[in-house]
DNA sequence: TATGACATTGAAGTATACTTTAAGTCAAGA
DNA sequence: TCTTGACTTAAAGTATACTTCAATGTCATA
């Protein structure tokens, strides 16, 4: 199956503009052109992009995913390092969610706290209260902020 | 306790320089000024800059926390307001949290690929792989890749 | 009271990732 | 063949979030 990048960018979500830019940073080196210069993905292009979008939500700029595609058109002598960019950019994204929980517990007291404070009219009484009349649940992004 | 601007700074790990952007984008309304206009931090804005922390982890600009801090200064008029804003906060994190989780099943697929691929010396034999020949561990990454 | 580390400001600079624009080209259907 | 919607490019524009700079001021300590 082939797609013109409109096709594409309807496909992905990605806008044909995005497409186009990621193409001209060297993003996707294998799409094919037309007789006439049109674009045409091919299914592997849909793959890599969704392999881009992974790498881009890991943390990767634009510029080091260039620099993985350039270890891709390399062929087998880079696979130990497209090997350690995999395993480095799971760490990553491990360590990420790890920081998002923990901005999490946070909010979770926060929507507790107003919650409280709503019921009551006012902030005054929540502010006060001590720990252990803060509910267990969401003891943790208290200690959070009063640490 | 009270601390300068670089005290705040080592504190908190958010550079001196990031801390003085945040007090001009008007993050910080509450941070107190010497006689001499030198800028004391309190515990109470220390706690502040962790609240910043998580709504900009949430995926709010500059600009939405400074109207946060607005909503801040009406005082408990804008308590309802605040609460949605937070539980709103509280659900984009936690579907952020369930898109990484997504990223890191393909990024573990990628993984075993790579490892799988550098046993063998080559790509070829991997590529060609039946999906029942994936290990159940990273079935779920390679079918996102594949459908 | 003098010194030196650290603070202040406004303004300009940097980096990233797109998006928009303008002028023109391609290709599928009537 | 003509029309029309979608495509092409280079270049400029936008948005965000800082960071750096330069000139100057503050204040705890010796």
């Amino acid at each position: 199956m082939l797609y013109t990048v409109g096709e594409m960018a309807r496909e992905t979500g990605i806008p044909a503009s995005t497409l186009r830019y990621y193409d001209k940073e060297g993003l996707l080196p294998f799409v094919e052109r037309t007789g006439g210069g049109l674009r045409m993905f091919s299914d592997a292009d849909r793959e890599a992009l969704t392999v881009i979008e992974c790498l881009k939500r890991s943390g990767l700029s634009i510029r080091e995913i260039r620099e993985f595609m350039g270890m891709v058109a390399r062929g087998d002598g880079s696979l130990g390092e497209r090997k350690a960019l995999f395993e480095a950019r799971r760490d990553a994204v491990r360590a990420e969610i790890a920081q998002l929980r923990q901005s999490l517990e946070v909010l979770e007291y926060k929507c507790w706290y107003y919650e409280t404070a709503e019921a009551a009219g006012t902030e005054e009484a929540v502010r006060k209260l001590a720990p252990e009349q803060v509910p267990e649940r969401v003891r943790a992004g208290f200690a959070q902020l009063k640490d």
